[in-house]
DNA sequence: GTAAAGCTGTGAAAACCGTAACAGAATACT
DNA sequence: AGTATTCTGTTACGGTTTTCACAGCTTTAC
């Protein structure tokens, strides 16, 4: 089983477009479409045809030549690469505005990553009840953890905390954390981080934003 | 003035990185450093100094050769670069768990994005105040963007409904779309559309906690 | 049955991006 | 003053990612 190590060198571009493979092939198997080519599911993604083979060469590859692709045989092939064949708990740390908005995603449950433990450390939040589970002292994180299995955890608290809390959930066992706060956390080998920046987000935009207005300003001289 | 439209001609991943050297320098303004070398700064962010220099380079290059960068000129060039010299009026389209989160997320005002309109359809929320705003209908929508000169909107409506509300907010005037939806908007050449897919980011960190549990696996029975 | 069209897997080419190296300039030190 | 050190701007290099091109298989049309 070299192919397992193998499997996960692979570049970041690749991985970040897996998801996206994934949700079109799931929107196509609601509506009731068995077959795909690779032109198809990539056009209707904005890329080329042959990075879309590309990818998928690097996991062996889904069909046969001359075959287009299987939906129902994709879907839980990228499934498995992914690691969401069987569903992944999930932790959510910091019931502020954000915490309780992605408590209230429905769309991570149905992404495979249920939430299994909500935490905070005001008082006035613990216990309160968020689609159905309260909200748990952060006294009880590392049972929880330990009890219900949870690998990923989904940190949203202060970025004057974030270094303190993730240190805390990778003594507890926790191996990808998810984290909204702007701060730049260490963690050690074997501990995979992935930052959620709202403010490169929206600053690549106002980049971009302020690119097309110039180029306005031009076309209007120029006439 | 070839730069501007030179300076737009930038790769994507050098864009990305210019927010987080904004947040870095504003950081250590804050604690009186009037100077930085791009050594200390490339550090501080884990990346090469010469990459760094190199981002720079883009835009002309912000020192003199033997002179470490000064804080006090970087922080407003870099805004000037990324667009949020001015306050960049925004709004929120949606005021549902994420909106609302958002709405009262105070960085966005500190890093340049003032809220100046929250809408929604929901007559149960048009009116109610977050972060002393009222939430509007979306009667309002075109006056509002009008008045207030908003060109960037952040928008958090379900899927289903984002294109329409897309090219409402195009036709009005808007030029960056920030969408938290998972839909693949289109927008005609003129507008920039950033996606932020919260699946696309929990699931490439999943593959990557698949990858280190099978190592972790593999190491055991080697042993 | 045969030709044509469509498809994937695959490796090579091109484009892109990150890294290293260095020249020239300013400063610190002796 | 002179030398060593530190620093940026800039170019050249090397690696990675994307794109292209095509061989070979499969179905469709006639
Ligand atoms: N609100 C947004 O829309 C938004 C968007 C992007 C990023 N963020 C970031 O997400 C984080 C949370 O933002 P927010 O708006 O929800 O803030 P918030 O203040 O509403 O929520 C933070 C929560 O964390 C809890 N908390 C504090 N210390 C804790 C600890 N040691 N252990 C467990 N819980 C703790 C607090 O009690 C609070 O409930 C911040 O870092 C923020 O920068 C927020
Ligand atoms: N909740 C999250 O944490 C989260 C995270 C990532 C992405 N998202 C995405 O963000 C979007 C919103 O998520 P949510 O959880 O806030 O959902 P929500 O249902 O709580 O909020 C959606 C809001 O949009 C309003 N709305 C519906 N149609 C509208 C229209 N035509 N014009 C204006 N407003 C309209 C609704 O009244 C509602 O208040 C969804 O597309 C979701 O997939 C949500």
């Amino acid at each position: 089983m070299a192919k397992n190590r193998k499997s996960c060198e692979v570049p970041d571009a690749t991985i970040h477009r897996l998801p996206l493979y994934l949700e079109k092939l799931k929107l196509l198997q609601a509506i009731g479409v068995e077959d795909v080519s690779s032109r198809q599911l990539a056009e209707s993604l904005d890329i080329k045809a042959s990075q879309l083979r590309h990818d998928f060469h690097y996991f062996g590859g889904f069909s046969r030549p001359g075959r287009p692709y299987q939906v129902a045989k994709l879907v839980p092939a990228l499934e498995q690469i992914i690691g969401i064949a069987e569903p992944v708990p999930t932790a959510i740390i910091g019931a502020g505005h954000l915490g309780q908005a992605l408590a209230n995603y429905q769309n991570l449950d149905v992404q495979g990553f249920p939430v299994r433990g909500i935490f905070d450390t005001n008082p006035k939040l613990i216990g309160v009840e968020m689609r159905g589970q309260p909200v748990r002292d952060m006294d009880e994180l590392e049972k929880v953890i330990r009890e219900e299995k949870i690998k990923i955890a989904i940190l949203t608290v202060p970025a004057a905390q974030a270094q303190t809390v993730a240190n805390r959930l990778v003594e507890a066992g926790i191996i990808g954390i998810f984290n909204f706060a702007p701060a730049d956390l260490k963690v050690p080998e074997g501990v995979a981080v992935r930052n959620e920046r709202l403010a490169v987000g929206i600053m690549s935009l106002s980049f971009k934003v302020k690119c097309i207005l110039q180029s306005q300003e031009e076309d209007i001289t120029e006439v």
